[in-house]
DNA sequence: CTGTTAGCGCCTTCAG
DNA sequence: CTGAAGGCGCTAACAG
């Protein structure tokens, strides 16, 4: 760990200058090929690679993002950093971790170490009460996931369209008394844009709407499961896999079993456990890929903060 | 993002030259006290924090460390994670995170992507398959979690404890006919000492011995629980939650109601999918705290690699 | 095309 | 007790 080369022993061991060394390792322009070629060669021979630090000092940039997750045991967004932190190697970035726990006040907090270490960019899940203005002094390098902020970038799921193309399956398969079990509408995308989603195509098609929205938490899902069931009740969607979890462990113990299950979210774990509830999947491994690149993107100065959506896909 | 101060704007603005602002920020002695609290003001004043990676390049350290966990979904890794992150944030080091999906191959390459980047340590989740060999070159500077090898700095679960203290339980309880789902002996720890813990009991006790050694997966745990059921069996014990979850998965369909499951692992999932199996906590919290702390020192050359055991707590 | 010359922000002698 | 000078490894002008 001691005793690394540095370029001046390069340039030293392949008798060129240092600056030389420099272009070689930057890929510029003018150096001709023979010299490219002999420095590239002890360089490789000596396994050499610049020092982070040094080049960073230059540079402004040490290539290190933050992926705030909102909590390390969130299976969702596990499906997302899963495909982000390839793509961010791929490209020279760290990527370190930290995690939320929905507090805003720990969003402040790790916001805060990152400016101070001046860091390149930052991933943050968002959740229901992270104020804007907090976010300001990112606004050019921060991509917000599951969540959008007019000025920032994010990579969206596609709420609307994944509740109604599990509607129109349900519909399709002759459910006509659908309940709805989601979260407030304080949390806006998982919340709101769900629940109205869920409303409109009740509404389109003359059903009658039956909902409660108590949360996010799995035993919210099994608590609240009850209060939606009518003797009509054919199916039920729920806004996340964590409710349907929830949902079907109440269902279970009831020994209710004509029910339809249906949810966002088609995790591993889920899939495992009720291979029977239609699930449909928002594309978490799409938006990983898709906000890490964004993010890159951004930092490099090749593209203004965008809004992406990701396309949700039945299966 | 962009002009930031630096000692030398400190300095200026207070004063006093470039070095005595260094000695103030390193807490170095020999510096008056009235001087001091002029410098510090300043400094708080304008929110000053140093250049990481001007001070990296001179004392050859960043304060970046990595974990390499196996399974960014992996429940009981998360729990260790979880406490291991603020311990890192606490003593400024940045954590960031990798994956190994269980494959030598990825660790390989992900040491060799932290030595080249000059990493001060690195926290790994062990598994079957790793070769001490690989991680010679780290041997001052890595811990190993849930493995030990000698030689090198561990953090293990206390597996015979664990298991042991379940078979008591069930034992006081009168079961007398237990049987075993575990995970094969290639893995030394989950696989091969939890499952001779179980044999010894066994032995001690004089019970008869039934089991199996499947391997990590829930669905493993599914397919085989079925082979470990006599009439006789009163109890089952899981080697870890994750085939509990499997089993109670087989067995809730199959209607069997009248076995007492136990599993090693009480994470948050298992609580609430299934409060009624008893379950032992290995301690993931602490040994996530642990681990952190004996890298912290072992970096700082203030301990010697060791290994420690975190007993295990039935709940 | 290539080498020389300055720094980047910080720490570390070495003189005052 | 404090300041000035030098250098860490690298990049970015500027000369050849």
């Amino acid at each position: 760990m001691q005793n690394r080369l540095t370029i001046k022993d390069i340039a030293r061991l392949s008798g060129v200058g240092k600056s030389t060394v420099s272009r070689v390792l930057n890929n510029e322009s003018g150096v001709s090929e023979r010299t490219r070629e002999r420095v590239e060669a002890v360089m490789n021979q000596h396994g050499f690679s610049p020092s982070r630090s040094a080049r960073a000092m230059r540079g402004q940039s040490d290539k290190v993002v933050a992926i705030i997750v909102s909590r390390l045991d969130s299976l969702s967004e596990n499906l997302a950093v899963q495909t982000m932190l390839p793509a961010f190697y791929e490209q020279g970035y760290d990527p370190i971790m930290m995690e939320s726990q929905f507090s805003t006040q720990m969003v402040e907090e790790h916001l805060g170490m990152l400016q101070r270490r001046n860091i390149d960019g930052v991933v943050l899940f968002g959740f229901s009460g992270i104020k804007d203005d907090i976010l300001k002094p990112w606004q050019a390098s921060l991509v917000l996931l599951a969540r959008d902020a007019s000025g920032f970038a994010s990579v969206c799921y596609d709420d609307e369209g994944a509740i109604r193309a599990l509607m129109q399956k349900l519909y399709e398969q002759g459910h006509r008394h659908i309940s709805y079990l989601g979260v407030p509408h304080s949390d806006v995308t998982t919340g709101k844009r769900r629940h109205e989603a869920y409303l409109a195509f009740c509404k389109k098609h003359n059903l009658p709407a039956v909902a409660s929205l108590p949360g996010l938490a799995m035993k919210q899902g099994y608590d609240q499961v009850a209060s939606v069931l009518t003797p009509h009740t054919t199916a039920l969607i729920c806004a996340t896999d964590t409710l349907a979890l929830g949902a079907s462990k109440y269902l279970q113990e009831q020994r209710i079993d004509n029910l339809q299950l249906a949810s966002v979210g088609s995790t591993p774990l889920m899939k495992f456990l009720h291979p029977e509830i239609i699930t449909v999947d928002p594309g978490y491994a799409e938006a990983g890929h898709q906000a890490a690149a964004q993010l890159i993107e951004q930092i490099n100065g090749r593209s203004e903060p965008r809004q992406i959506v990701i396309p949700a896909k039945i299966s």
